[in-house]
DNA sequence: CAAATAGTTAACCATAAGGTTAACTATTAA
DNA sequence: TTAATAGTTAACCTTATGGTTAACTATTTG
């Protein structure tokens, strides 16, 4: 075996490829908002908009909460700290490999 | 306007939604690669493998280099490090979040 | 209570994703 | 120089994804 698969790591990662989706948490980022604030900046319909609150939200990314007729929606911080850990294994790449760059190209201006 | 919306983030994280990707990404954490052995491990056709491979290629999260009749896979940093930068601006998020979620649980057990 | 507002659900469509088997290219070995 | 090995490409199938419009539920507000 080669990897204990996660579920929940596959909603993450695929809750994340997608730019509206993006663009909805960097809404969030700065607060809770209504749906329609959520909609608002996009050209897309209302129902895409749920539906891709859907996907944030089964990906445990967001969380809904009514409030009369209206719901908001916040960032939730558990299922982003789950992917952030899973890449932090490949931090010594960046690391290491980006460093090697670095020096390859000092070495290529300053002989 | 939202976001500036990202080709090569989709296409990333796109990547990572799937546990065979990064069960390979694993794999090749420990070294280069040869696609035979990438492959080894898993029950799917080589054909489908060759598909997960160029994903992960066309993403820029690996590389391949000829060497006689074999490809050699490899890691490639700078995809995952833009992955990891644009959460980066959500840390905040699962350190304010899950700091009060821990003063919760502490409150709970010993008032 | 009727009408407007906020959001979701249903039904549908086009395309992308992930898998398969069969056929192909290119290197190495007998 | 034929045969085996390493990997990719082609053709196909099934299901998932992202979008639409129309219809629905549930709260305000006039």
């Amino acid at each position: 075996m080669v990897n204990s698969p996660s579920i929940q790591l596959d909603l993450v990662f695929g809750a994340l490829a997608d730019p509206t989706r993006r663009a909805i948490l960097a809404q969030l980022a700065s607060g809770e908002r209504s749906v329609g604030d959520v909609a608002r900046p996009f050209t897309t319909s209302l129902p895409a908009i749920t539906k891709h609150l859907n996907v944030l939200e089964d990906a445990g990314l967001i969380s809904r909460r009514a409030s009369g007729r209206q719901k908001f929606c916040r960032v939730e911080a558990k299922a982003l700290k789950d992917a952030s850990d899973w890449m932090e294994r490949y931090r010594r790449f960046w690391n290491d490999q980006l460093d090697s760059l670095e020096e390859l190209l000092a070495q290529e201006t300053e002989p």
